[in-house]
DNA sequence: GCCAACGTTGGC
DNA sequence: GCCAACGTTGGC
């Protein structure tokens, strides 16, 4: 099974919004990003996804698991543009914040902290462990 | 609010 | 197909 990170501004759609959508999850639509979108596409169904917010907290809050695998962005006028859906498992029990990651080592190859500006992301094994090793679980 | 980083676009 | 210009993202 693979891992993955995604990112969303909480003040448009944060983690509390995915955990109110329950068992039936939330299309992750609006991505107009090739790498994203293609991260997206290798995505499985069960999948586990860090969940993080953007510009409010800077942080990992949750865990959400892939609910439905890529299909055709609803909001988006191109078949081209996929999507994946996602469920909210449970909240990470402290939360990682961005400067937490950038000064641990075993997390300086993390996408997260290289390139910052990419919504979707793979993580590694190794990384998903450290971050919740880092949130106290 | 600023600006650096980076992906994308479009002219050649 | 290259690469300069542009727009967007997101940390600070």
């Amino acid at each position: 099974m693979a891992r993955w990170l995604m990112k969303s501004e909480p003040d448009v759609f944060g983690w509390d919004d995915l955990v109110a959508k329950g068992a039936a999850g939330e299309e992750w639509d609006g991505v107009r990003s090739a790498q994203a979108t293609g991260n997206m596409k290798k995505m499985a169904l069960g999948d586990e996804v860090f969940f993080y917010h953007s510009n409010i907290g800077k942080e990992i809050v949750g865990i959400a698991e892939v609910s439905a695998e890529a299909h055709p962005d609803s909001t988006a006028d191109d078949p081209k543009w996929q999507c994946v859906d996602i469920r909210a498992v449970r909240p990470l029990k402290r939360p990682v914040t961005l400067a937490e990651c950038k000064a641990e080592p075993r997390l300086a190859e993390m996408v997260l902290v290289k390139n910052s500006r990419l919504s979707v992301q793979p993580v590694t094994d190794a990384e998903w462990t450290v971050v919740l090793e880092m949130s106290g679980e």
